[in-house]
DNA sequence: GAGATCCCGATTCACCTTGTAACGGCCCGG
DNA sequence: CCGGGCCGTTACAAGGTGAATCGGGATCTC
């Protein structure tokens, strides 16, 4: 994860308290420092008082919009990384935002393991933290390269969909534990999926068809509680 | 369990009195501090006067949703951990909920041990309490990894149902001491369960089948008074 | 516009849970 | 020492619930 002795601090800048909340519980889950600021003058005076390494950036502000306030800040700290989190159907300034000085950014709504991995990526970049963790994820014969969005399984190339691709990775972070359905949707689906569907058993059954091709069987189910990834022989 | 030179202060917001006894109780028994409140308004005011930790908080209250009053609380202290409490057939809201805000969830009717768990798991996150405790649970060649839900006696891994495993968990918790078939039903069922039935005799049964292929007995009855793990040798 | 991807609903299936009931052993009284 | 009743054990069956899978329609991408 990040490193233990000096965590990063992440400043949210978010109007919508329920977003602001998502992020919050998200980012500090993963050890970071966090503060939350809903308006831009609340962003300048925060960013002056907790110094923070990087900023996730509402575009959309009560108080003007997020480029400016993102010009503000780094006038006083041109090494502050910005992320800006925008609608998604407002893709045209995204390109401006991004040639504005933003190192990245995320559209709503975002699914909560992708903020994280791109929170982590930024910070890599930024601070030059060296690429320490091995990019690649293994679990028995199983590999998934995260740099190449790649995976294989007894050397065999496995096609992939995005979803699939999140939901197989979500359960190697977690090898050797059993994720439930609720966390599954949490990390892997957009914040706002609604319950009563069975996305979460449809997508383990696509992930066993192309994986167990190859393979003894892969994903276990525990009934009633979740799936894991079955214990190495 | 928890820090002994500082419990745990946790607020139980929840109209209904006869769920607020059950979880008032349980928790105290368990080592907490403990106050309740049984409506929106009381909670705010309580949560200001006794700053808990944790907010156990039923999403329906007399005086509006429990999502405000967590906003509410949420904005006053936003270290404050939340876990909501819902009626199982309002999924929708579920993911909702924990989107907007809340660290876990619990669905009623809950079983007993299930609240304690998550409880201790959610303040162990928020607390940054060290995961000191090893998530083993051994009784001579028996182990129960409760990050994975398995169990193995002798090395050999047994294949239990949930309410096998929750069984046997709470006999392991309470290793060494006599349980009674009422305490097991109070505990490892649901709260809501009807006695006038022979369940406990028949998961100790459906226990004893699966355990004691690999060993010694391991399940001691103690006729008219309950059930116990038999002592090391 | 074509193809892939995603998600929902319905169906089927498997397993879990619980109640009933028969059996057996333990304990107590005679 | 014997018999009866009670408690515990276990088998069995029915009902319920969660999971797996498939097809179709909506949506997105190129």
């Amino acid at each position: 994860m990040e490193n233990p002795e000096s965590p990063a601090t992440v400043l949210i800048v978010e109007d919508e308290p329920g977003i602001a909340d998502i992020l919050r519980i998200t980012l500090k889950y993963h050890g970071f420092t966090v503060h939350t600021a809903a308006t831009g003058r609340q962003a300048v005076i925060a960013a002056r008082e907790h110094r923070p390494d990087l900023v996730l950036l509402d575009v959309m502000l009560p108080d003007g919009n997020g480029w400016e306030v993102c010009r503000t800040l780094r006038a006083e700290r041109d090494d502050l990384a910005v992320i800006f989190v925008t609608a998604r159907d407002a893709p045209r300034d995204v390109v401006g935002g991004l040639a504005l000085g933003g190192d990245d950014y995320i559209t709503k709504p975002f699914g909560v393991d992708e903020v994280v991995a791109r929170v982590h990526a930024v910070l890599r970049r930024t601070r030059r933290e060296p690429e320490a963790v091995d990019p690649v994820l293994r679990h028995g014969d199983l590999e998934m390269d995260e740099a190449t969005y790649s995976v294989r399984r007894a050397g065999e190339p496995v096609d992939l969909t995005p979803t699939e691709y999140n939901l197989l990775r979500h359960l190697l972070r977690n090898a050797g534990r059993i994720v439930t359905k609720e966390q599954l949707l949490q990390h892997v689906w957009q914040y706002d999926t609604v319950v009563e569907s069975t996305v979460v058993e449809t997508y383990i059954s696509y992930l066993r068809r192309k994986l167990d091709r190859l393979g003894p069987p892969l994903i276990e189910t525990r009934r009633g509680i979740g799936y894991g990834l079955r214990a190495l022989a």
